[in-house]
DNA sequence: AAAAAAT
């Protein structure tokens, strides 16, 4: 149990209008980080996502804050503009009224507006580097009275693609500072710069409580060989059937080329990529959240802090580059206590990074062939009876039964259900479920090529028996835990059916606000 | 080598 917001040193005021918003409990980063910030010291913070980071430096900072000064006093910078948006809009909400004010200061919008909003004068600026420079060339942007600068995703604002940047913005700001790092990651290269820019830092590192357990299973699909990626994305598709999910790719090309060949097979998917307008980037990532798109094929631009609520599924179509890019990607589902699946296409070739990936997560992968048909239309039926088996429950049950007795007259009752049941199959099959016209069905049901000289098992169904390494403590959260609920059981293949299948009808679980932890608005604080 | 970030 941490102690209270007010324990940490909070004043009432906060606490009170905290409480409004429903935080009542800090989350263990928030712990931790608090009272090192309300008392002037520098802090290195590193905790999974979703875990309310953004509120662990924001709230400190407006505790500090003094509101009389009309200047810019905390400079915050995020490495993507949806994320400059996401702690910019976290932020927001917790000023309440007191009189504070912020802006957020990022590329492809308009800069009139956002020298209009400096010129009245703000507090707080949350920014990605680009445009902050631009602004602070143009002297819109002062930096002489900045006493708080924080970098949010610190290990990836501190990698060669943007330190120049950092630096250059940095040389602005007085030396006489508070600076705040905070992470989920932070590779050893990385690690070794924080003196340079931080004094004398406290390091608050939290692993994920025990009771509490991210639940993301971990699979890895093999491609076999000479099979395409994207061959072998359909079937995975099929028997995932995601409900929601983000498909991460390498290159902008390959999300624009595989978002085209997914949407023609009928999916509702689109693309998000650096090579959007800001405006199709935000819109895509609207319509993402308000489930209008259930599938997103992005690159790694999506790969950190990006909130969306209940995504079922992180799909690796293209392994990424780092093992902290990998921990960041998955970290997009299994949030706020929720399940979720992060599946990686691994390619013969590719198994010994998939191996150096699983230790550093410290976790096994489930290691599966690509499904065949029968195991999709097993899997179909399966859901079906798990349907009808609610449905059994129901109370609409009732207003079917004339039917059924008026059929009886006729038929068999079991031969009635079945026709029903054909009916169900048939109308709720997906459009996009279709039989791979080019693979025959001997392919289709060994997908996985059987070794032909190298000796040793064969076995399809490899799992990961590498020896568990301690040690690491600051790249990963988590120690090992036991195997997700993916028992091979499920998918052991039964009935051959021709024809559909039935789409499962899931329930929307409704998002209860966890204290203090991920909810919506809190978790754009954390990651 | 690619992605992100200013136009």
């Amino acid at each position: 149990m941490n102690p209270s917001f007010q324990e940490l040193g909070l004043s009432e005021e906060r606490v009170q209008q905290l409480e409004t918003l429903g935080f009542t409990e800090p989350t263990n980063i928030q712990a931790q980080a608090i009272p090192h910030l309300l008392s002037g010291r520098d802090v290195v913070g590193q905790s999974q996502t979703g875990t309310g980071k953004t509120a662990a430096f924001s709230l400190p900072i407006l505790e500090r804050l003094d509101v009389n000064h009309r200047a810019v006093q905390a400079l915050v910078l995020a490495p993507t503009r949806e994320l400059a948006i996401q702690v910019h809009d976290a932020v927001s909400t917790f000023i309440g009224n007191s009189g504070l004010r912020t802006a957020a200061i990022y590329g492809g919008q308009s800069i009139d507006r956002q020298i209009m909003q400096l010129r009245r004068g703000v507090h707080i600026v949350v920014g990605t580097p680009g445009r902050v420079i631009d602004l602070l060339e143009r002297g819109s942007l002062k930096l002489d009275y900045v006493r708080w600068f924080v970098l949010d995703e610190a290990d990836e604002m501190l990698s060669m693609g943007f330190i120049d940047d950092v630096e250059k913005i940095l040389s602005q700001a007085p030396t006489e500072r508070q600076t705040a790092l905070f992470s989920a990651t932070m590779p050893p290269s990385i690690r070794q710069l924080v003196n340079n820019y931080l004094n004398d830092p406290v390091t608050v590192t939290v692993q994920q409580p025990k009771a509490a357990p991210n639940k993301i299973n971990q699979v890895a699909y093999v491609v076999p060989r000479n099979w395409s990626k994207a061959r072998a994305l359909q079937p995975i598709l099929e028997m995932e059937d995601p409900e929601s999910a983000l498909i991460f790719v390498r290159t902008r090309r390959t999300a624009a080329e595989l978002t085209s060949q997914l949407q023609s097979a009928g999916h509702s998917v689109d693309e998000y990529h650096g090579d959007l307008s800001q405006q199709a980037r935000e819109r895509l990532l609207g319509r993402f959240r308000n489930r209008q798109v259930r599938w997103v094929v992005a690159t790694d631009i999506a790969a950190r802090g990006l909130d969306v609520d209940q995504l079922s599924h992180v799909i690796n179509f293209d392994l990424p580059d780092s093992v902290e890019t990998y921990v960041h990607r998955i970290g997009r589902t299994g949030r706020a206590g929720k399940e979720g699946t992060a599946i990686t296409l691994v390619q013969p070739f590719e198994r010994r990074k998939q191996q150096i990936f699983e230790r550093h997560v410290r976790q096994a992968w489930q290691v599966l062939p690509i499904p065949t048909r029968a195991q999709i239309e097993a899997r179909y039926i399966q859901k079906l009876q798990e349907q009808v088996r609610e449905a059994l429950t129901g109370e609409r049950l009732a207003s079917f039964l004339p039917i059924v007795r008026e059929l009886s007259e006729e038929y068999d009752a079991h031969a009635i259900a079945a026709a029903a049941l054909q009916l169900a199959y048939d109308q709720t099959r997906p459009a996009w479920l279709q039989t791979e016209a080019d693979a025959t069905e001997e392919e289709l049901l060994s997908p996985t090529p059987k070794p032909k000289l190298r000796g040793g098992g064969g076995s399809p169904r490899r799992e990961y028996s590498g020896e568990r390494r301690g040690g690491r403590s600051w790249d990963n959260g988590e120690g090992g835990r036991g195997e997700g609920g993916r028992g091979e059981g499920g998918r052991s293949v039964k009935p051959k059916l021709k024809g559909g299948s039935s789409s499962p009808r899931r329930e929307s679980a409704a998002s209860g606000k966890k204290i203090g932890s991920v909810s919506a608005a809190q978790e754009s604080a954390s990651s």
